[in-house]
DNA sequence: TGTCATGTGTACTACATAGTACACACTTGG
DNA sequence: CCAAGTGTGTACTATGTAGTACACATGACA
């Protein structure tokens, strides 16, 4: 699913129980051209930028870095997390490239408990 | 310390017993224009690509994670990564935001150890 | 003293990014 | 039937990215 087809179909489920998701209203909303949203969602241009992207998710109530992934970017925020440690950070992240979705929800609340 | 400064400190102590890392000649290695190689290092315009920064690593015995990080980036490896499963990513980035080296570090340890 | 290598200034360029502006055709409710 | 709202095609643009090409001035050394 590419990040066009995936905003369309979630705008289109939205507007299922509320017209205003017609691809103009949401548009206006975003702050974009509705022939740009347009070609967005057919996927006829590239995916907008990573300040449009998140206005978007608000819209449609979409987590943030899952359509910036569809778009195939990475957030700055995090990019400037690495940055400020990288090479700690690119052996972690390489580290745990396979390893299973298990095994980082553990880190992340051991983390977050604080037994660090 | 900014990218360029820092690959001129980095070349100029190479050339101190190896004269073959004047800018011409590093800059020819590495597949670039002296007059370009030049403004980078004085920071007159912005970064090079990717690539051409890992050739500059490659040439001048840097990590590429560092520079990358000095020049603004992050690796396009790194953040396939965690465009994989951005949730998770995003979130453990988050947590060890302010986490200390060492339990980054150890982190890394026990993951490569196996204890996952 | 000339030539060779050094670093740098200026001008220019190709391509990508991130959109805008406007016109058009369709359909649908009053 | 017409006016309003819908989605889309075409054309255009401003800014950023990532450099190249060439000329110039300086200093060393043979």
């Amino acid at each position: 699913m590419t990040f066009g087809s995936h905003i369309r179909e979630r705008r289109e489920a939205l507007r299922g129980d509320d017209p205003s998701f017609s691809l103009r209203q949401v548009a206006q909303r975003v702050g974009i051209e509705p022939a740009y949203l347009s070609k967005v969602e057919r996927g006829q241009v590239a995916p907008p930028s990573e300040a449009t992207i998140r206005r978007i998710a608000a819209e449609l109530s979409e987590e943030p870095d899952l359509l910036l992934a569809m778009a195939g970017k990475v957030s700055r925020e995090l990019q400037e997390i690495i940055m400020r440690r990288p090479q700690l950070f690119a052996e972690l992240l390489r580290q745990l490239r396979s390893a299973p979705d298990h095994a980082l929800l553990r880190i992340v609340r051991e983390v977050r408990d604080g037994n660090w």
